[in-house]
DNA sequence: CGCCTGCTTGAACGCTATCAAAAAACGTGG
DNA sequence: CCACGTTTTTTGATAGCGTTCAAGCAGGCG
């Protein structure tokens, strides 16, 4: 397997992400804490399958790289996509606290991720309030995700669906630093785009065309770039949340 | 307004719901605990709106009596209905941690319900870490949740999506102690039914008949009776989740 | 070069929406 | 208890969005 994992110290106080606006300053104690609940970090390669859908998970991550994306299947094969991931998410909370995984994780791009061992993690409610809340905070902004995607799938047509699909993306990834002056693509296949609408794939791609044609977005092999976050929007009827500060754990 | 509130002294170790199999057992300590955390409780006729998309609300809600659901709209009026709520469930735990509220919630039937303030319903975090778990747990569940409803708006056709809903919240409303030997209905219209599977009302109506022609369900006014849970599972190629003790706050 | 994966396109079918209207159930006041 | 307005459920007909089937094309990689 094409995993590495380093045990050594993690040092919370230097990661990177912390230094990026959109993340919540924190404290050096704070910081050390947390580096006392990682028992390490590691990399993955695209496709990989972090978490099984049925499967007992002992543990939980936070992204620090990449891109990837939460799923669940029927059992006649058809899968529907939950969410997308990006650096700052925190990722198998549901499995720490209700057992076994309901859903699968895979890697959409390589990725760095931090680990947490489930046995561990689960002290940080004794040992600070602030984490504590830190966690509910994240569960909790993850679930007001979801409520937008229902909307979406339950309600929107196809195009407002991946009007809407493609900004949200847009503006997870600018605001968790993925994108740079060269590099703004959200790397996707559209089968991927599909399972995440609840569309063919054939319609997907037809879809995907006529929003192309209305210069709101260029297609790049198996990466989108959008053109047009405002247009996405309106044709959507959509507005992103305001980028307010989130806790890093 | 129809709504009627008490101020006096709750307490939980007499909750009626804490006798209830399904839940959790709690130290007396602990119920202690809680009752401090509560600042009345209230009651409320159907078609009440605790919870506006939009607004801040300083309330968290743990439902003691009843059905609720929860939405979400487009501007032009569509609106998708997130998920249902009964008796154990703690309502507007993401517009306590996120300001302002993106959904609303509804009352289905009349309900009774515990209420918090938002700013000492936040203290929990530092009282114990017991009960901070416990709501994190809840968040988690929630989330569990969602996932399966997206599954079903995303991949699965009018028929199993119809079954799959009323199966759920067949099992939901038995292990919430809503039913009874004379009573083991869902209360629900077709329109609010239509208004979550996001199928059109006309076509949610033909469905249910199916359903009820297979002898799974049998509508009577406003609400629904389930023949046969098992036949509906295998419809909609689900089946419910083990009944594990669950925390109640 | 050839294979594999991912994207594109056209045609036909069908599930679901929309339109329109009627029947049934419900609630309320007389 | 009945009349009457309102909400909810039911039904039929028509239209359309999205699916399925079936190829063909393009690009990346061994």
């Amino acid at each position: 397997m094409d995993t590495s994992v380093s045990h050594h110290m993690i040092r919370c106080d230097a990661c990177v992400l912390r230094r990026m606006s959109g993340f919540r300053s924190m404290s050096a104690e704070e910081a050390k804490l947390i580096s006392g609940f990682k028992s390490g970090e590691m990399r993955c390669e695209t496709g990989m399958t972090l978490i099984s859908e049925g499967t007992l998970n002992p543990y939980l991550y936070t992204v620090l790289e990449g891109w990837g994306f939460r799923y669940k299947s029927l059992e006649d094969g058809r899968r529907q996509i939950l969410n997308y991931h990006v650096p700052g998410d925190l990722i198998g909370l549901q499995g720490a606290l209700l057992q076994e995984m309901d859903h699968s994780f895979e890697a959409l791009t390589p990725m760095r991720l931090c680990i947490f061992e489930r046995s561990r993690f689960l002290t940080i409610f004794e040992k600070s309030a602030d984490l504590a809340f830190d966690v509910t905070w994240l569960a909790s902004r993850d679930e007001r995700i979801l409520d937008g995607h229902m909307l979406s799938l339950g309600q929107r047509t196809a195009m407002e669906r991946a009007a809407y699909l493609l900004v949200f993306l847009y503006y997870r990834g600018l605001r968790s630093g993925l994108f740079t002056s060269s590099n703004a693509q959200i790397p996707l296949s559209q089968s991927l785009i599909a399972d995440t609408l609840g569309l063919s794939l054939v319609h997907t791609n037809k879809t995907l065309k006529r929003l192309a044609q209305r210069k709101l977005i260029v297609w790049r092999g198996r990466a989108c770039e959008i053109l047009d976050p405002e247009g996405l929007c309106s044709v959507a009827e959509w507005t992103p949340p305001e980028a307010s500060p989130r806790p890093l754990i």
